[in-house]
DNA sequence: ATGGTAGCCTTGCTA
């Protein structure tokens, strides 16, 4: 089985590219962020027409994260216990539409969207960190009342774990995505029983994700690594390879971010 | 040279 992770910037203008994704790379379950539109915008019918089920969330132009699957899906949630809100001054504070849950192929996908944070005195910081600390939290939980449970935390983490995960860290000094306290809270899945496949599998400096669509960044290789795929102990076991989709970021009408493969080995099977 | 890109509900916000 096939599990994959895009930040697709738009799943409607994208949509071709996304279809030919999945026909060429095989992937059985494709968690999707930043589809930016509502659930009764999303395309259903193209993706029911190739043979996959759909499990959106989304509330308008901004955000929104959705679970592709042809292997099943049950038991969507569309948001985690506990999700944190996010209200801007004068506005009350709202779920947001950046965590889906599904269960597909007896796997626990979730698929999701870290908020990017905008600046380290932006009241967006703190919701970040926040959001972060929450979803440990209740992923510990989940493990912790089903340690045998196949579990994925895959998406766009929007933190960029190590001085080797951009071309030039010191461009972004003073910057959010690289302080102490992001990284921080995106290392603390490990200590919470997670592994990050993508970073086992693939442990080579300065393999990116995502290249800014401004200043010919994918040209010039200016990328940055915050893509990734943390996995439970039962999930972990059975990924056998991962591969990022590189040729994806080439050509016109490509997202900023590229897909993450993960191949998962068959589980064990119903007792 | 103080810009540059892309997407959305586009004359502003988000990334």
């Amino acid at each position: 089985m096939r599990i994959a992770t895009w930040n697709v910037n738009s799943v409607r203008t994208r949509l071709p590219r996304v279809l030919a994704f999945l026909e060429r790379s095989g992937t059985d379950v494709l968690a999707i962020q930043e589809t930016k539109c509502r659930a009764d915008q999303f395309p259903t019918e193209a993706f029911a027409a190739a043979g996959y089920e759909v499990a959106v969330t989304g509330y308008h132009q901004w955000n929104g994260v959705a679970v592709v699957s042809r292997v099943g899906l049950e038991d969507v949630e569309t948001s985690f216990g506990g999700q944190p809100l996010f209200g801007k001054e004068g506005v009350d504070p709202a779920l947001e539409a950046r965590a889906l849950g599904a269960t597909c192929g007896g796997v626990r996908v979730w698929s999701l969207y870290v908020p990017h944070g905008r600046t380290l005195t932006d009241p967006h910081y703190a919701y970040k960190l926040e959001w972060l600390a929450a979803l440990r939290a209740r992923a510990q939980e989940w493990v912790a009342a089903e340690p045998d449970l196949p579990l994925g935390l895959l998406g766009d983490w929007n933190v960029i774990p190590r001085d080797t995960d951009v071309w030039d860290v010191s461009a972004f000094e003073g910057h959010t995505h690289v302080s102490a306290p992001e990284r921080e809270a995106f290392e603390a899945f490990a200590a919470s029983g997670f592994t990050e496949v993508t970073r086992e599998h693939l442990p080579a400096e300065r393999t990116y994700t995502y290249w800014d669509y401004q200043q010919l960044a994918f040209p010039r290789d200016k990328g940055l690594r915050i893509d990734f795929a943390y996995a439970s102990k039962a999930l972990a076991a059975r990924v056998t390879g991962v591969t990022i989709d590189r040729d994806e970021r080439r050509g016109k009408g490509a997202s900023d971010h590229v897909p993450v493969v993960l191949d998962v080995a068959a589980g064990p099977g119903p007792r």
